[in-house]
DNA sequence: AGTTTACTGCGCACGCTGTTCGCAGTACGG
DNA sequence: CCGTACTGCGAACAGCGTGCGCAGTAAACT
């Protein structure tokens, strides 16, 4: 039986009891457990026991597993709200981006789950919308607001997803093969075979500061932005 | 005990019998099994059967999971070599995006590994060097230089995330939205609260084209790159 | 050459996972 | 007030990652 995704689904079935828990209340659990303990700790019978029910109660509410990370991806969406317009397009779409960056580093869980499917619950689509709106102008066709939005978001989710790698790897890049591991650095260097590479290893200085991932962030963002602006009128 | 990583263990000890497989035969192993059947296929047990050896065996080439899928990764990057330099940085950028965004579409697994720690492999770092190589000039500074490669590395996996997930998702997502439930899609348009979103729901045509993901690469492609150009001289 | 040493292969076992099934209890529609 | 469609959930199943300990083997040292 093909179920109709989670959004469509009536949280309260029109006959039976009165469920115990919202679906709020069941990703709220969820993303509660994933930020203090990891994405790992994240069982059925973990969020179960969270809520205080039977392991396979959340069946009642949940199709499977998918689902549960389809709740708590919106859940962790509505963390934060998208940042009101100001008009200005290139101001909007980087507070869009700071925000949405916020999140991520907030829910580090978030860039890692499967995203085997697209999530549309309404806190996703609100953000999706509020993207949409800042790019979109009177005059500039449909296929280019899509295109510019994709790459906006595209790029800070990309960017969180290294720079949270980076950071539970302890530290830099650099840092991690300076540091922890001297030989194979030395080994990188000295092969000569990665010259350029070695001369970041070397000079980069961004990677010593303590808020290198913000400026590197900011830096590339103004990249981004600069090129959307020349696909505009 | 502290394990130095894979990178830097010698692939056979000083003593001891010779072992039955090399790292780059589990790797292949492992790669064949995800591309066929999916991440979720690969399980140390699996990957050992593909091997015709016991599952625990396993354990003496690799000290987890974590790092098959290190290996896997590093195997995947090996898959396409990195083009061969123009002189023209941004003709080379191009090339590098868009090697990579084939090398993930070929291993849609690839971008949905846990990603927990970077991978230092000889074909990831090979990748890295390229994209270093082809942003560094004379006279542009170390920084500058890593924020642009991390820009463009950044902005292509995302895409490749999001264009992997709606493509397995059977469609587009608009499609999804007015075929698949068509009426989570007047819900959404009717409610009046995503208006811009509504708009990209029924002008958009890229959506409808048969290219559409490689279109939208393309030229979001060039926005990044436009971008990137302005930091440089 | 013989002994020591450090490895390899691997069966067993443990605790955990997601999920299916079936049954008892409950609240609403007619 | 009954039938019906739901809810909660214990039991069970197959599969997972992995630690342990033991037998076998090849290189190093004497």
């Amino acid at each position: 039986m093909d179920r109709p995704p989670i959004w469509l689904r009536p949280e309260r079935a029109a006959r039976g009891p009165r469920p115990a828990h919202s679906r709020d209340e069941i990703a709220a659990a969820a993303v509660r457990v994933a930020d203090a303990e990891g994405l790992a700790a994240v069982s059925m019978r973990r969020v179960a026991t969270e809520l205080g029910t039977g392991t396979t109660s959340l069946y009642r509410y949940v199709d499977g597993k998918d689902e549960l990370f389809d709740l708590m991806v919106d859940r962790a969406m509505g963390d934060g709200r998208p940042p009101v317009p100001t008009g200005n397009w290139r101001v909007d779409l980087a507070a869009v981006a700071h925000a949405q960056r916020a999140i991520m580093l907030r829910h580090p869980w978030l860039v890692r789950l499967p995203a085997t499917r697209p999530v549309l619950g309404p806190n996703t689509l609100a953000w999706l919308e509020a993207t949409y709106a800042a790019v979109d102008v009177p005059g500039l066709d449909a296929d280019e607001v899509l295109a510019q939005a994709a790459t906006l978001l595209t790029f800070v989710r990309g960017h969180a997803l290294e720079e949270l790698t980076e950071r539970e790897a302890g530290s830099t890049m650099a840092d991690w093969l300076t540091k922890q591991s001297q030989r194979y650095a030395e080994q990188v260097i000295g092969s000569g075979v990665y010259p350029h590479l070695s001369r970041m290893m070397i000079e980069a200085e961004t990677p010593h500061a303590a808020d290198r991932f913000d400026r590197l962030f900011a830096r590339s963002l103004e990249h981004v932005l600069t090129g959307l602006a020349a696909g505009r009128g």
